[in-house]
DNA sequence: AGTACCACCTGACGGC
DNA sequence: TGCCGTCAGGTGGTAC
């Protein structure tokens, strides 16, 4: 679920659902769940009274603003969710936190496996310095595309999934990126050219899946993901689609158009 | 700089 | 029906 179209998608629904109203309780079901330098008790502490402001996002991170100087991060890991219900709804089946209003809505955050992340800073800009996040991959300029990826020798794969570099992209839509410019996951030293149609790739590739609101089902057919899966044909010359690990993640590709550099 | 593992967790799925 | 291995769209650490 969730890479940088999706984490947009669960923005816009905090945006829409849980802005403006004053929290009541804030409750952690699974202390896993709480990124290793925030308190528990400080995070319960604190929210009660306040109220989330606005919701931003950068990369697969959130940042609900709290005061000026006050938010509470969010990362949705694998299996991450948000749902704003009433109290009469059933409790999510893996809630790890919830926030509950005043109005008797409530916020929790869903998420089986626990690989997701809750926690507290006091600038989403020095937070994302810490933990070396590079540029969102929806804002980044073209300019500083080139800069960070010019002279790599790596696979260009990893170099998308490494969010250091360029922040948002995943598995899924980094195999995407690289079909519809034609390049084979297993690529390394793109020159000058090859990384621009690459970052156009990009583009057309979370720009799309935006307009799909991220329902990967919807997608043009002509895109790789909806037929992502063993045995599935490549919509641009109906080659069998190869899938193999690259970079330690399963990779699907078309041995046909996709070139290797 | 880059890679190759390992680890963190749980659930779904296919094979037997 | 049940058990078991395998796999999963993320990230961080470590050793080489």
């Amino acid at each position: 679920m969730p890479e940088l179209p999706e984490v947009e998608m669960v923005r816009r629904y905090l945006e829409a659902t849980s802005l403006h109203q004053t929290i009541r309780d804030a409750a952690v079901l699974d202390k896993r769940i709480i990124q290793s330098d925030s308190s528990v008790q400080h995070l319960q502490q604190i929210l009660p009274g306040l109220q989330f402001h606005s919701a931003y996002r950068h990369g697969k991170r959130l940042f609900l603003r709290l005061l000026e100087d006050l938010y509470l991060t969010l990362h949705l890991g694998l299996t991450g969710d948000l749902f704003y219900q009433n109290a009469q709804e059933a409790m999510p089946r893996h809630a790890r936190f919830v926030v509950t209003f005043d109005n008797g809505h409530r916020l929790a955050f869903d998420d089986s496996r626990i690989f997701g992340e809750v926690g507290l800073t006091e600038s989403p800009q020095s937070f994302l310095e810490e933990r070396k996040i590079g540029p969102d991959a929806l804002q980044i300029s073209i300019k500083d595309f080139l800069a960070i990826m010019r002279g790599r020798k790596g696979i260009i794969k990893s170099a998308l999934l490494n969010q250091s570099l360029v922040a948002g992209l995943g598995n899924l839509y980094a195999d995407e990126a690289l079909f519809q410019t034609g390049i084979c996951p297993k690529s390394r030293g793109l020159d000058e050219a090859q990384l621009s149609d690459l970052f156009s790739g990009i583009q057309l590739t979370l720009s799309t899946a935006l307009k799909t609101h991220a329902d990967l089902s919807k997608l043009p057919d002509s895109f790789l993901l909806p037929h992502r899966h063993s045995g599935g044909k490549c919509p641009r010359d109906g080659e069998e689609l190869k899938h193999e690990k690259i970079g330690g993640r399963t990779s699907y590709y078309c041995p046909k158009h996709q070139k290797m550099v």
